[in-house]
DNA sequence: TTGAAAGCGTTACCAA
DNA sequence: TTGGTAACGCTTTCAA
């Protein structure tokens, strides 16, 4: 190793509290006190110690802050995928509430990848963030319980909690699709088809089995198809939508309930282009999550809203409880209930 | 303060090295050799830490490594604007390359606000980052100066550097206004307008320069003009579109060259939702961005795909450079060039 | 191959 | 109001 006084390190060393109490003539101790309670020191010194530290452009070693504390003041949220405006939505709440509460938030996006949510996972377990915010991909995954094991603060984002032993914000998935089939048989459909990947994705199985309540308190006046999908993107929707323009009018549906607002997209875009069919006169259309990926199509998409930035908020705030301890928290559940949104593809009447 | 015998705490304390090293029976710093330096170890002794580590799940704290270290192993990328796909695939990009050299990516979304950004940047010079991504807003800040001030190795995206002592990665714009207007000149179009915010955003105006040279070569064959928008989003080109379509025909533009996507996603809807001009016959029109908000839309939207990924992982990679300081690291700039992408809304041949 | 001890830059305590 | 000093949990010499 290079002895430090041997050349000129490339970058200014980073002046460090020592430093600024050579400086001022001040111990280090009374500069630590300058930072964190300033009140305790006379308004000369403090006057004179914040001067010097505006000089040598100091700034705080964090990590030695929060090894010394024993407690980060950042929060990591571990994000599902960052391109669902639902989910960024989320981490604009959880910024919003954690500014408010004096604690910083930072990102990692797993973009739909188990490994890269563990890895994500694992590193704000080892950073020692203050807690963690989690959107998880379905299924089962191994950092969630090593992080709770180590007694890491987290709350989960859209997904229910596989232990109970941690909080979680979730979206009713069950009575949006309620909302949702009810909203197109009062615009007068009666064969609804609900298209989406059921069996991969929970939240969407949920919104069908609240599109099946609906439909089944018709007592037999409508009727309910399933048209599974693959994924549920844009792409899906485009061989939903020829699926629906090939079959013969009687069997066509005349309600769509996409299970999220890109699968509808694909149907309405596939359908417009490809066929005589229109949107609501011919099929009325309605999506999920209020994406904003779909705010521009041609055809102003009905859909559900998710609470995206208020589950942030709860969320955040909820980590912070847990965090700071207040009031011995008590972990639980909060659900949201998504919102009706009724814009041009399934408006009929009114 | 309580003793810490006194009670249960109420996570489990996470173990540390020195609880390691008890219950192996070993020193300390055989632990840390076994994690940082395993050849140094007899077989059986890391034999017996790891499964150790394993009982106890210790995971090492980070804030004391790149304390005592001197440098930690996480980048920071504070992002201009997390809707926008195109800094997304960045910070994709960056994300791989950061994880082929042993780096972790962190992400801070700026959310287009200024103070955001400044805070942003300050938290990851507090942390000790190893160095920082920066997408920035147009316009001055203080935070670069601050971080840089303070030696952080910092990458400027999408952006040229104020001043020359740090690396960029920047896009050809003025290439890719030039390749816009080429297009749509060999498209047969006499009459250009091209839209955007050019006093506003830097990026826009270079595109604009490069669509005015591109007109300027055909010696008065073809006109330009600007359209000048508030910003580059959807609602900023249904205003564009109405003009558009207010014009008397002499006066309309047969080639629309849109400063953005989005932009073009808002001219194109409103034209063709209240007009009967039609893409690309009576006007084409071309975006910028390769945006996936823009890629559902009716009409398939021409574009200049911007380079998002690759420049991504080239300023990680000029990143990393600088901070392990391999071959006394050079500042420079890279630039890319945009792609043109021909879809519908422009073809009129071939 | 392993152990002991000196930092790393803070915070928080107790004395002065 | 200030100064001195022991942690915080790890890495990294240097000895054994």
């Amino acid at each position: 190793m290079a002895r430090s006084d041997d050349r000129v390190p490339e970058g200014q060393a980073m002046p460090r509290m020592s430093d600024v109490a050579a400086v001022a003539g001040v111990s280090l101790g009374t500069v630590s006190n300058a930072l964190n309670h300033p009140d305790r020191l006379s308004p000369a010194t403090l006057k004179r110690i914040r001067r010097v530290i505006q000089e040598l452009g100091f700034v705080r070693n964090g990590a030695a802050q929060s090894l010394a504390r024993g407690i980060s003041t950042t929060i990591g949220f571990v994000i599902i995928d960052l391109s669902n405006s639902f989910f960024l939505d989320m981490s604009r709440g959880a910024e919003q509430a954690a500014a408010e509460a004096g604690f910083a938030l930072i990102l990692a996006n797993s973009d739909m990848d188990m490994a890269r949510q563990d890895t994500h996972l694992d590193l704000f377990d080892q950073q020692r963030t203050a807690g963690v915010l989690l959107a998880p991909l379905p299924g089962l995954f191994s950092g969630l319980e090593r992080a709770r094991q180590h007694g890491q603060p987290l709350v989960l984002l859209n997904a229910a909690p596989q232990t109970s032993d941690h909080c979680a914000v979730l979206a009713h998935n069950e009575h949006g699709g309620y909302l949702a089939a009810r909203h197109l048989i009062e615009q007068g459909c009666r064969q609804l088809a609900f298209c989406g990947n059921i069996d991969a994705l929970p939240p969407i199985r949920q919104r069908y089995s609240g599109a099946a309540r609906a439909v089944a308190e018709t007592n037999g006046a409508v009727r309910l198809e399933l048209i599974p999908t693959c994924e549920v993107q844009v792409g899906d929707g485009v061989k939903v939508g020829r699926q629906v323009i090939e079959r013969e009018t009687a069997w066509r549906p005349d309600g769509v309930i996409a299970g999220a607002d890109l699968l509808a997209a694909g149907i309405v875009q596939t359908v417009l282009s490809q066929s005589d069919l229109r949107f609501p006169q011919d099929v009325a259309i309605i999506g999920y999550d209020d994406n904003r990926s779909a705010w521009n199509a041609l055809i102003p998409l009905s859909t559900l809203a998710q609470p995206g930035l208020e589950m942030g908020r709860l969320a955040a705030q909820l980590l912070i409880e847990e965090i700071t301890g207040r009031q011995g928290h008590r972990h639980r559940q909060i659900v949201l209930e998504p919102q009706l949104v009724v814009r041009d593809s399934s408006r009929r009447r009114g």
